[in-house]
DNA sequence: TTAGGGTTAG
């Protein structure tokens, strides 16, 4: 026979999941007077918190007299789960001075949870000296936790030696390091440890693929997924497939993509919201967006990061009347917008000049969705003003806003008011930019001709010396295109031998066919000390080029030729897509470092706003 | 009661 307060808890153990057979125990406990004997109430709060009902398990936190251990860990717990870890910080205040008690080793799992969501190093490592300290300081959960904390905060070595530490080691903790080593960018030390963990299951290979894809190892991420197929490993749930297909994304694998739309509906995950989530991306980034829109529309049920996706998609194709339209029937829909949805939002008004609904949005940010404007917005926000011509108030924003304007602030105010012919504002801006030293070596170059335009050839030289004292190149330049089931990649001023004289051939018509149209070449992107004509050579053998020649040539008639560069494009190669789409009357799409570029009939999407 | 793998921007 259980005791009263046993069966109780069993009760509630029971009801987690559902909210309203949480409310309901919660109410039988309140009217048997069992609801404040320990650890009914942290019971409840768990069971709350896994209901998806945090506020009711805090307001249940606040009315409880005595606040012991059991109940501090359970709400600890569910708040580094939750959307807002940080509430973890005043409830450990509170558990330490308020109730004078010491963390146990539930608490201090908790807090290494807590300090890996918010990426805090210094709260994970004052947390890992306490432990140290503490009579728990043997406890291999809270290892593992911290192992986490270090991977997550980005110090896999630091992880390493608390691994090392463990005597015992369980599939949980091995998994944790081979995700953080796989996405700080270790590979190698991932796929090393990862090659000895005894009975490696979905989890590992999740954890490996999923941190090989964040750190932009794509293509390797993908290949051991084919291996992990090979293995025979089971797929049980959805997390595999989301990250995979977003390695596909990341790629613009379209055939790859479709291949997993097909994987997916064949193991019955495509109702997924995962899976959904990632697929509408995955047409998007391969410049499908209709395919990304079927799937969205087919999506049952839409999260915040549905909505986004398929909003942050219509932006990057510069379909801004799409985007706004998804956004209101998100917010019909009864789905708040996050920081990420407003990046999408003034990004699609800044590509199509609507500054006044560009504005309405940033104000309402603050005002309707109580979400504070981070940098990344003033920058959206400064670039949709400038790129319209409001120069003088895009700059009035740099002095007024609660941020020091970073390097892509500056550099978006830099092309605008060099689009805009402000010379004097251009210096002003340049100089700026200067001083902050950008890392990207497309911002010098975009100073340098700005300083060059303006005569300023003492700033051409400083920006010069700047480059190589820091070693900064001009990134190579490449582009790939999936022609069939194979990938062509091309670097600029590389043509491959087999299709040399196709290519170059193809390229030597198109330009006789441009001139007739008036075109002149664009060389202030060639940033080398050359002659004129040896400057319209390198931008001849630009890797896009090369990769839609390719495609033109080896594609059926028709067909649609989709190009992904790995920088912007340049003014020249825009300039030259448009005609050549004009010229073959074929429709071609380029996804570049930002955006999508649907050429078509000699005009691109973008209405040269880029 | 505590620890690992997931989808959106830059």
């Amino acid at each position: 026979m259980l005791s009263p307060a046993a069966a109780a808890a069993a009760a509630i153990r029971a009801a987690a999941g559902s909210p309203s057979a949480v409310r309901g125990a919660h109410a039988r406990l309140l009217k048997e007077g069992l609801v404040h004997h320990s650890p009914a109430p942290a019971i409840l709060v768990s069971a709350y918190a896994k209901s998806s009902l945090l506020p009711d398990a805090l307001h249940l936190f606040d009315e409880t007299p005595r606040r012991d251990l059991y109940l501090y860990s359970s709400l600890l717990a569910a708040v580094s789960h939750s959307v807002s870890p940080a509430l973890a910080i005043p409830i450990l205040r509170r558990m330490l001075s308020a109730d004078t008690l010491r963390p146990d080793h539930f608490v201090l799992a908790s807090i290494a949870s807590v300090s890996a969501r918010l990426r805090s190093l210094r709260l994970g490592r004052q947390l890992h000296a306490h432990f140290v300290a503490s009579p728990y300081s043997g406890d291999d959960v809270v290892k593992s936790s911290l192992v986490d904390m270090y991977c997550k905060c980005g110090v896999p070595d630091d992880a390493r030696k608390v691994f090392d530490s463990i005597c015992a080691k369980n599939s949980v903790v091995w998994t944790a390091l081979v995700s953080g080593y796989a996405s700080n960018g270790r590979s190698d030390e991932a796929l090393q440890l990862f090659g000895s963990i005894p009975g490696r299951g979905l989890f590992s290979w999740t954890a490996l693929i999923s941190g090989l894809v964040k750190a932009g190892e794509s293509v390797s991420g993908v290949e051991l997924f084919v291996e992990m197929r090979r293995d025979g490993v089971r797929i049980d749930d959805a997390f595999v497939l989301s990250v995979v297909i977003s390695g596909a994304a990341d790629l613009a694998a379209f055939v790859l993509g479709r291949q997993l739309h097909g994987s997916a509906m064949r193991l019955g995950f495509l109702s997924s919201m995962i899976v959904g989530n990632a697929l509408v991306d995955m047409y998007s980034k391969c410049s499908d967006i209709h395919s990304a829109r079927e799937v969205f529309e087919g999506i049952a049920l839409r999260d915040i990061i549905t909505w986004t996706t398929m909003v942050v998609g219509e932006a990057q194709h510069g379909r801004a009347e799409e985007a706004l339209a998804l956004f209101d029937r998100m917010v019909l829909a009864g789905v708040k917008p996050n920081e990420v949805t407003f990046v999408g939002m003034i990004y699609a008004c800044s590509h199509a000049g609507l500054v006044q609904k560009g504005r309405q949005l940033f104000d309402s940010m603050k005002q309707d969705y109580d979400i504070n404007p981070g940098l990344q917005h003033y920058t959206c926000y400064l670039d949709l003003l400038s790129r319209s011509g409001h120069l003088l108030e895009a700059e009035e924003l740099i002095a007024t806003m609660p941020y020091e304007p970073d390097e892509a602030t500056w550099g978006a105010l830099l092309s605008a008011c060099k689009k805009y012919n402000d010379a004097e504002m251009c210096i002003r801006v340049a100089d700026n930019l200067l001083e902050l030293r950008p890392k990207d070596s497309s911002t010098y170059i975009l100073l340098s001709n700005v300083y060059a335009v303006n005569g300023k050839w003492d700033s051409v030289a400083k920006v010069r010396k700047c480059m190589t004292g820091l070693e900064i190149r001009k990134d190579p330049g490449y582009s790939w295109i999936e022609v069939g089931r194979e990938f062509h990649l091309f670097h600029a001023g590389e043509v491959p031998h087999d299709v040399r004289e196709e290519i170059m051939g193809f390229l030597d018509e198109m330009v006789l066919e441009m001139r007739k149209r008036g075109y002149v070449p664009d060389t202030s992107s060639v940033m080398h000390d050359l002659e004129e004509n040896e400057k319209e050579h390198h931008l001849f053998l630009h890797s896009e080029r090369l990769a839609v020649a390719f495609g033109l040539i080896k594609s059926p008639p028709g067909s649609v030729i989709r190009v992904v560069k790995n920088l912007r494009l340049c003014v020249d190669c825009h300039t030259v897509l448009k005609l050549i789409s004009e010229i073959v009357q074929r429709k071609i799409i380029v996804r570049d470092h930002s955006r999508f570029h649907h050429f078509e009939g000699g005009k691109c999407s973008c209405s040269e706003f880029w």
